[in-house]
DNA sequence: TCCATGTGTCGAGACTAATCGACATATTAG
DNA sequence: CTAATATGTCGATTAGTCTCGACACATGGA
């Protein structure tokens, strides 16, 4: 990932309503909603909300489809991962040993079929 | 994490120079590098850096600790996993079924003793 | 104490982002 | 074709951010 793609990214997120759009949208997935109904869950008037979620667009953490008279819109979840990794790429890249502990406290949040696992930074 | 937090974090690290500056801290981890050494490397003046670098103290990304005249700021580690740990948050919370995937291409980044690791999402 | 060195703070100018009314475009129904 | 619905674009205003010169504060040595 470049650090252009990542600004993008990190600038898109710095926002409050995009910040919930986001998260919305991953409440939603695979599904994801219409732009009108995403502008409504935020009580914002529906051109603010196609500006917004047109920088999200752009930053690549969320993709439009049109359907009929809608445009749905979904997270993408390779964005998450893309910046996730963007984040730990650093400390990987010459010591391992100082990001080892930081995937080993994310993995128990995903557990693969166990639910004991919102002790670390999953609240 | 809370958003607001989450918000600082995001808006600190969606400057180029900032973002430099953290990736610059990740690398010298665990020593730390003087305010004004910071500024020679990213060809910054010493007021400009200084604000960036309050910044991203305030965002809880970097931390700073006086050295004598110098003043020694380092990369809180922390800040990497709670980050991260926000990002994949949402998904986690109703579906890890979306999640685990993520983690999975973030683990083999970070090999506990292994060094075939960097094919996925390390660079 | 006085000076040099290393950082932080303040304030102004330039730039960029956020918001929203008004208008434009696209799709579908009648 | 016309009207209704859903969304995007434009332009202006307001608010916030970036940058850097000038100055202030803190530390250590002579």
């Amino acid at each position: 990932m470049e650090s252009e793609q990542a600004i993008l990214a990190f600038a898109a997120l710095a926002q409050p309503t995009r910040l919930n759009v986001f998260r919305l949208l991953m409440e939603h997935e695979p599904d994801g909603l219409p732009a009108g109904e995403i502008a409504r869950h935020m009580a914002a008037p529906h051109n603010t909300m196609s500006t917004h979620l047109a920088i999200l667009t752009r930053a690549g953490l969320i993709e439009a489809e049109r359907q009929s008279r809608s445009i749905i819109y979904r997270a993408k979840l390779d964005a998450v991962r893309t910046l996730t990794g963007f984040l730990v790429k650093d400390c990987c890249g010459g010591r391992p040993e100082i990001c080892a502990p930081l995937i080993a406290d994310l993995a128990p949040c995903c557990p693969p079929n166990k639910s004991a696992a919102k002790e670390t930074v999953c609240d």
